[in-house]
DNA sequence: TTACCTCGAGATCA
DNA sequence: CTCGAGGTAA
């Protein structure tokens, strides 16, 4: 065979195992028995050995590359990815659309509805047309580089047809009967589910292996693109042009009574049993993607989208136990001990029970026949006892009076139970397991922190910069490698933010996104400070309100002046999204002895602060200050703050010389009277359009109504 | 909370 | 090769 032969051949041969693939995988049927396709793939590989200049990137002999060294890479995702929040019956679905409704102000909106596949979340880079990335969600800013399984995928195409950049994100799982010839063939294994084991194999070392399990991926997200594509169906439509695989059960719902109906359709289990997939509900999302921008979202989920969770699987075990944890803040925890039980594909030995007052609400008692599920997917819960099924033998639950690991009285209000001993061994312990964790210091974990506080070698997180290589060699499970491993991993977070120090510190009510409010602040009074020189701006303890300084005697200018408040609590809970309780946290903590202790700590074994760089993208309203009163033709509140507010704008809520800007629509009341008298500038809604070049909208059905449900 | 993969370290075998 | 610990996913 000639080679212009051959590459005729090699093109009709990787269409084939293409089309073959496509419809094993994606449309579970068989076009050719399973040996034709491995002797398509023969003959392809043949060819290709005879004139390997006719192997391209995208070959499906290419899946398969070299098996990655060391760890999966991190990177950061291009724009912040969101999760869904839950929805578990109707009632909650209707709450969602009037939520979107009103926000809208419209009174009718289109859903799309898609079944929840049961995977694993990767979003795709395309650059110049070719699959360049696959990364895992991760924390939603940064995930892991998985490219090298995720090219193993049989159903995606490494190359799109056209040249383009594109992100994708989809679900990525193993098909049931895949999972099935999967396990029977790993016999040294059982795997539980296949949820897991796809978890698992895409973030396998050795791509080889992952195309052994036979992974699969549903597309259902686009990242840049709404601009030429319209909606959820035409997204689709899309991916088909493209030979993007996603999932064929989409359908669009005029309104939210259509999407209960398909809710209710599939959450009858039986009815996707013969799927080749699991799935754990129905994710529903504003149809039109110029609707999905203008909700927007919170810090965690994207507001115009919703998962509707079928019910939970429920099962029934004896609680045999309860332990009592004492956590972090001194909580402590009643923790069920059950008899194993499956529940949908793992083994539940270990459940929550809150706190007394659930306890009390349930009437749990040890020995009980109890009802578990997973609440959330996740989190196994006792659902209530089956009282019918006691024997007489069960026994009461009872709160210990002292904490268990330092015997401290344990004060108890309503509710929660607390050991208040600042120096209870379990809240150090635990302290440092958070700070561990927060702070991602590679290979520290529970177990080697326990061995250091056994052996005394640190007490306060600043004490692990004080950690010797000798130190840790006393650790029964640290050698050379682990050791030098901690060390180099402390070494890189000597350097860091004031937000991730804050966040560390596991100040009650004070996590990651108030620790970066008060780092803000803190920049905002005081500059890009060591942390010495912050230190010296906290009055010291028993000092009055205004504090004195040592070698930093107040200033008469009002900048010094503020500086010397910086950390009082009025001035706290005055910064915007902080509130009373947590400024009263955060003034408590850092004037205590052991936080400022801790503090200088910090400073002593040398940690020091980073100040990241500001994007100081200056948007249109940055630094404006605006008053809004009155309704509107075409916004609600709530969108027009939201309008204001993504493009830098601050939103006040009274009158005052403070206020830049009022925008008045209709019926504005004495918000206008005075401003007016004050001569503040005042904008209709059609002026906030023009500064922005938002196009200006069609005029809607009149619906008044406002609210901030959001 | 559980399942799965990876690593380091120690044990076991060639 | 096997184990425990750590990390990550839902």
């Amino acid at each position: 065979m000639d080679k212009s032969e051959a590459a005729k051949r090699v093109a009709l041969l990787r269409e084939q195992i293409w089309e073959a693939n496509k419809a094993y995988f994606a449309e579970d049927r068989e076009i050719v028995p399973e040996s034709v396709r491995d002797q398509l793939k023969a003959e392809l590989i043949e060819l290709e050995t005879q004139y390997p200049d006719l192997i391209t990137p995208d070959s499906p002999t290419q899946r398969v590359g070299a098996p990655l060294s060391g760890k999966l890479p991190k990177v950061d995702h291009k724009k912040k990815k969101y999760s869904l929040s839950d929805a578990f019956d109707a009632e909650e679905l209707r709450e969602f659309d009037e939520r979107i409704k009103r926000f809208l102000k419209v009174d009718q909106v289109e859903y799309s509805c898609e079944l929840k596949i049961d995977g694993l979340n990767i979003t795709l880079w395309y650059q110049d047309g070719k699959l360049a990335k696959a990364l895992t969600r991760g924390d939603g800013t940064t995930g892991e580089d998985v490219t090298h399984t995720i090219r193993t995928i049989h159903n995606l195409p490494l190359e799109l047809g056209a040249n383009i950049d594109l992100e994708v994100a989809g679900e990525v799982f193993i098909g049931r009967k895949d999972f099935e010839i999967i396990n029977k063939r790993e016999t040294d294994q059982e795997f539980k589910n296949p949820r897991n084991l796809a978890a698992g194999t895409v973030r396998q070392l050795d791509p080889a292996m992952a195309e052994r399990r036979s992974l699969q991926i549903f597309l259902y997200e686009i990242g840049d693109g709404s601009q030429t594509v319209k909606n959820q169906q035409l997204l689709f439509k899309f991916f088909d042009q493209e030979k993007l695989p996603h999932n064929p059960s989409l359908e669009v719902c005029a309104d939210i009574e259509s999407v209960i109906k398909f809710c209710e359709k599939w959450s009858d289990r039986a009815r996707h049993e013969d799927l080749d997939y699991e799935i754990d509900g129905v994710v529903i999302k504003v149809h039109d993607f110029e609707l999905r921008e203008r909700l927007g979202y919170t810090a965690k989920t994207a507001k115009y989208a919703i998962a509707y969770k079928f019910p939970a699987e429920q099962k029934y075990t004896k609680l045999l136990d309860v332990d009592f944890q004492v956590g972090r803040t001194g909580a402590i925890t009643p923790v069920g001990i059950l008899e194993p039980v499956d529940i949908d594909g793992s083994t539940v030995a270990r459940a929550t029970l809150h706190n007394q007052d659930e306890v009390g609400r349930k009437g749990v008692k040890i020995g009980d026949t109890v009802i578990v599920h997973k609440a959330g997917d996740i989190i196994p819960e006792v659902v209530e006892p089956i009282e019918s099924m006691r024997d007489g033998t069960e026994t009461e639950i009872v709160f210990p009076e002292k904490c268990p690991e330092c015997g401290n009285p344990v004060e108890n209000s309503e509710i929660v139970h607390r050991c208040e001993n600042l120096d209870c061994p379990a809240r150090h312990r635990e302290n440092l397991y958070y700070f561990a964790q927060s702070l991602k210091i590679d290979g520290l974990g529970p177990s080697s922190i326990d061995g250091m506080l056994e052996l005394n070698l640190i007490h306060t997180p600043a004490d692990l910069w004080k950690l010797t290589p000798q130190d840790l060699a006393l650790l029964p499970l640290f050698k050379e490698k682990k050791i030098f491993n901690l060390l180099d991993a402390l070494e890189e977070r000597r350097k860091i933010t004031l937000a991730d120090l804050l966040t560390g510190l596991g100040i009650r009510l004070v996590g990651a996104e108030n620790s970066k409010i008060f780092a803000e602040y803190i920049r905002s009074k005081l500059g890009k400070v060591s942390l010495e020189k912050m230190i010296e701006h906290i009055p010291p303890l028993g000092g009055g309100a205004q504090g004195c300084i040592q070698d930093d005697p107040p200033l008469e200018t009002p900048l010094e002046g503020e500086k010397d408040k910086a950390f009082n609590v009025e001035f706290l809970s005055d910064i915007d999204g902080i509130g009373l309780k947590v400024a009263e946290n955060f003034y408590e903590f850092l004037h205590s002895e052991y936080g400022r202790n801790l503090l200088e700590d910090f400073v002593s074994v040398g940690v020091e602060l980073t100040w990241p760089e500001k994007n100081t993208e200056d948007l249109k309203f940055t630094g404006m200050k605006f008053l809004i009163t009155g309704s509107f033709e075409h916004f609600s509140r709530d969108e027009l703050k939201k309008l204001l507010g993504d493009n830098g704008g601050k939103i006040l809520s009274s009158v005052s010389k403070n206020v830049d800007i009022l925008i008045a629509g209709t019926k504005a009341g004495s918000k206008l009277t005075k401003s007016q008298e004050l001569g503040v500038q005042v904008w209709d809604e059609d002026r906030v359009c023009d500064e922005l070049g938002v196009e200006k909208r069609e005029a809607r059905n009149e619906n008044t109504e406002q609210g901030s449900l959001f």
